[in-house]
DNA sequence: TTACCGGATATTGTATACATGTAGTGTCCA
DNA sequence: TGGACACTACATGTATACAATATCCGGTAA
C-alpha cells in the first residue's frame, strides 16, 4: 500500500506523510491512540526529523490532534462532524461557484468543463454501470469539481476548498464508491450529473445565487450517501477513513 | 516586540512562531523574499529544528509560501485576495450562525453573548470614542465573534473559521483600528453593533437563513474599511500585515 | 555582447545525539 | 486495602553535524 523504497525523488517528509496517512485512513493506527514517533520511524523508514514534519502537516490536515503534553493522536469524528464537514465543503464550493458566476467565465474557460461533462455522460449512460465505470466517474468527478473551484479565480478560496476536501469523507468523490453496489446507484449518479450541468449553466448565465445554491445541494448528495452507509454498516472498506468515525455507542 | 528570553515555559517552536509572525506582519521580512533559516535562527534564538517547525506552521497559517526548490518565502496578497478572504470568513461565520439558529441556542447559551453585547453598547455609547475605547471594542468584538462561532457546536466548522480568521486582514477585528481616526468611525461601529444584535436575535428565533445573511453582510463592513484604507493609503501602521498587500502597480 | 557552462558557496534536507519532562509502576505508609 | 510518593523508563523537544542540492558568479566561446 505504501511505496517504501520507490520514488527516491520525493523528500522523506512527503514519503512519511503519505505513508502515515495511509496507515491512519486504513485504521491500522487506531483512532484516539497516541502515535509513537519511534514506531513511525520504524514504519516509514525515514528518520525522526521528517517524521515529525509529516506529523505536523497531518495535524494541519485534520487527521491528527495534538496532545497537550506532547505528541499527536489519531483524531476521531462523530457522525455529525462528518455531516458538518460535508456541508462545509458544499458551502465553500457554493461560494466558488458564485464567484465564478459573478466574475464571468468565458466559453473558452468553460470548454474543458463541458468536455468533462460529456465524458461523465458517457460513463453514466451505461446501464448497469460497471465497477470500472464507477472508478472513471470518481476520477472525472474529482476533475470537474477541481475545475469548478478554479473557476472562482480566487487563490484564498481554492486553498480553503482544498483544505476542506482533504478529509476523505468530506471530499466530493468520497461516497461515490460506497454506493456502487446499491440498487439505485445509477439514479444517484444521474441526479448528481444533472446538478453538474445546472451549475455550469448558472455560471454561464451569471446567475450567482443559483450556482451557489446548487453546489450546496450537490454536496448533500454525499450526506445522503453517508447516512446510507452508516445505516447498512456495509462497504466500510470502500472509503478509507470511515474507520475514524466513532459510532453512536461511543 | 518579540519576547526573547521570557516565557521559558512555552516551547521554542511556539516562541519562534510568534517571533517570526511578528517579523512577517510588521514587514521586517519583506513579501516575496526568501526566508533564510540561518537568519531566522539568529533572530529568534531557537535552533534550526524548532525554526523549521515554526516555518511549516506559518505556511499552513497562510503567511508563508513554500518555494518549489526548498524553503519558504513571505506570501503576498493582491487587493482581491484580501477581499476574498474577508468574504470567505463572512461565509463561514454565516454558516456558523445558521447552524446555531437551526440547532437552537438556549437562553443559558445566549446569556454571555448578550452580556458582551451590553458591554459593547457601553463602549459605543460614548461620543466621540476614545482610542482606548476602540481597543476595548476590538477585544469585545473578537470575543463576541468567537462565541458566535462556538454556538454552532461544530468543531470542524470552528476550526475552519479560526483558520480563515488567522490572516490579520481577514479577522473580524482587523479593520476596526484603521478606522479609529475616521470622522464617521462611531457610525460604523454602531452599524456593526446593530448587526451583532440582529444576528443574535435571529439565532434566538431559529431564523437560520436570516442569521446567515446578516453574518455575511457583517463581514462586508470590513471590506468597506479595506477600501477606505487603500484609497487613503493611510493608517497602514494600525493593521500589522497590511504590508503584505501588493499594490496595483506590481 | 550575450549565452552557456562549470565550479564554489551557501542553503536546505536528513540523521542522530542529548536533555528534559511525562507517564507508568512499584513500594511503603496510614 | 487503598492511596500517595518516588523512582525508573521512555517519549518528546532541542541542538547540531553531515550530506545533497540549488544558486550565484565568473569565465569562455560563439
Amino acid at each position: 500500500m505504501a511505496e517504501r523504497e520507490s520514488d527516491r525523488s520525493v523528500s522523506q517528509t512527503v514519503r512519511a506523510q503519505l505513508s502515515l496517512r495511509d496507515l491512519i485512513l486504513s485504521g491500522d493506527l487506531r483512532p484516539g491512540e497516541r502515535i509513537s514517533e519511534l514506531q513511525a520511524v520504524e514504519t516509514t523508514g525515514a528518520s525522526r526529523t521528517p517524521v515529525r514534519m509529516a506529523l505536523v502537516r497531518l495535524e494541519e490536515e485534520g487527521l491528527l490532534e495534538a496532545i497537550p503534553s506532547g505528541g499527536f493522536m489519531v483524531k476521531t469524528f462523530s457522525e455529525r462532524d462528518v455531516m458538518d464537514s460535508i456541508e462545509l465543503r458544499g458551502t465553500l464550493e457554493g461560494l466558488a461557484a458564485r464567484f465564478a458566476a459573478e466574475r464571468g467565465a468565458s466559453s473558452r474557460d468553460l470548454e474543458p468543463l463541458k468536455r468533462c461533462l460529456d465524458e461523465i455522460d458517457g460513463v453514466v449512460r451505461q446501464d448497469p454501470i460497471s465497477v470500472d465505470a464507477f472508478s472513471s466517474y470518481v476520477a472525472l468527478n474529482a476533475r470537474l469539481h477541481a475545475m469548478l473551484t478554479e473557476l472562482s479565480r480566487s487563490p484564498p478560496l481554492i486553498r480553503q476548498v482544498d483544505r476542506a476536501s482533504a478529509l476523505p469523507f468530506a471530499s466530493p468523490s468520497g461516497f461515490v464508491m460506497t454506493q456502487s453496489t446499491l440498487p439505485d446507484a445509477r439514479d444517484t449518479l444521474m441526479i448528481a450529473q444533472d446538478q453538474h450541468r445546472v451549475v455550469i449553466d448558472a455560471i454561464e448565465n451569471r446567475e450567482g445565487a443559483r450556482a451557489e445554491a446548487i453546489m450546496r445541494e450537490h454536496a448533500r448528495v454525499a450526506a445522503r450517501n453517508l447516512r446510507l452507509v452508516l445505516q447498512n454498516k456495509t462497504h466500510f472498506d470502500l472509503l478509507p477513513g470511515l474507520a475514524l468515525i466513532r459510532m453512536a455507542g461511543e
